[in-house]
DNA sequence: GCCGTTTTGTTCTCCCGTTCACAAACTCCT
DNA sequence: AGGAGTTTGTGAACGGGAGAACAAAACGGC
């Protein structure tokens, strides 16, 4: 029998899981406006989801909510914080320090929600010498140290696609068990370790379909 | 009844749309490696998926396969880039050259797949005098001149999230489309305009959540 | 020309996620 | 205190995607 464990019920939805930090940024704004209180309709509105989908979202939480009246804002807003556990903060490296890894280095959006960057390396000595948000880019051979110092969740690979699977294995090899890959490249990691992965041309092809799809009149047929 | 139009079978289902640009990738890397013919297992292996669901994604665009043989490596390659729409470069403007604008405009994996940035656009007159990418960067009140001059498909906002709601609509309103959001806001836009959106900080916090349920032994419950 | 081998294309089944619809529960008003 | 009006939480139906399994088709050897 599956009694429910009052405080923290189990098995969330993958689907659900991706939705939650939508909601908490909805939730932070709705309390930047000063609102207080608001209903699953209003929530969901803000999110950008229907309304049912999220309600049996928070029911996989718990019971957060009041009926007849909605959700306390401040009260949700840190229960979804507690949940996706982001409630201490986390510690992130951010290996390759080019375009991306800068405008990553300085996105403000990290640190806001509960994530700091501990350190940025690079395997280019000529990076080296820079200062990139307050930290200067370090050696990637300091990889090990840092993770051991810091108590580093989270790897960020924002190389070029040929060293990604390479900056993967050492950060696995260094204890790292959740990695965000922008690189273009499908990483090899062993069971355990968690990876997501980011790829900006590939969002754009996604929209070209549509696109496509767009500018041909329904029906109509394109020769070969 | 539902007879196979030859040339293009329509209803691409989207978990299928979203992969075939995996496997337009884990191609170009086969053929570089001088590979001609692959089987459904090589290619998925490359891709990163099972080889049915590869072989079933394929099948939705027709029969390009030989059985007993496997695929003509540049044959499907061409056939999928068909087929998402990047046989021709498509048009694309970003609008926000911050740090992330900046990233976007050097990227060379856009360039390479088909996707030309024509036009760099930002609000702030500081930032119009720079050059990035071997584009000026022009005033937004520009927009609706760029997009009548080049026939522009895409538009990415790489802005403040305050500012991204009436970056998409005055995008809305010059005639684009598709949109590739990366400011963290929930966008409202028309029907027949396609939003795709990408959050770092989204990424991050779901990986924290898995981690999260990693470091909690099995079975353990976290008092609150 | 025929048979065994290989690999695709497709059918079938199962599971996850979405949506609908409604009962339970809370507030407010009289 | 009781009833009307809201809004949550959830059971149930529905649709789509994932994976297994198999039939169809092409190649190679004899």
């Amino acid at each position: 029998m599956t009694a429910r464990t009052p405080d923290s019920a189990r098995d969330i939805p993958e689907a659900t899981v991706a939705r939650l930090p939508v909601y908490l940024r909805a939730l932070i704004g709705l309390a930047e406006d000063g609102t207080t209180t608001c209903s699953s309709e209003e929530l969901a509105a803000s999110a950008g989801v229907n309304s049912a989908k999220l309600r049996k979202d928070l029911s996989y939480l718990g019971s957060y909510g009041t009926r007849g009246v909605g959700y306390d804002v401040e009260y949700l807003r840190y229960q979804i914080a507690r949940e996706i556990g982001v409630t201490q903060d986390r510690r992130v490296v951010i290996v390759g320090i080019g375009n991306l890894g800068h405008a990553l280095a300085n996105y403000s959006g990290f640190r806001s929600r509960g994530f700091r960057v501990v350190a940025l390396l690079d395997a280019d000595p000529a990076r080296q010498a820079e200062v990139v948000a307050g930290l200067d880019v370090r050696s990637f051979d300091d990889l090990e140290a840092i993770v051991a110092e810091h108590d580093v969740s989270i790897g960020v690979i924002a190389t070029p696609a040929v060293a990604a699977q390479d900056v993967a294995d050492r950060m696995v090899a260094a204890g790292i068990t959740s990695i965000l890959n922008f690189a273009p490249t499908v990483l090899a990691v062993p069971d355990g370790v968690d990876v997501r992965k980011v790829d900006l041309s590939i969002e754009l092809q996604i929209l070209a379909y549509h696109e496509q799809r767009k500018s041909v009149a329904p029906g109509t047929e394109v020769v070969s």
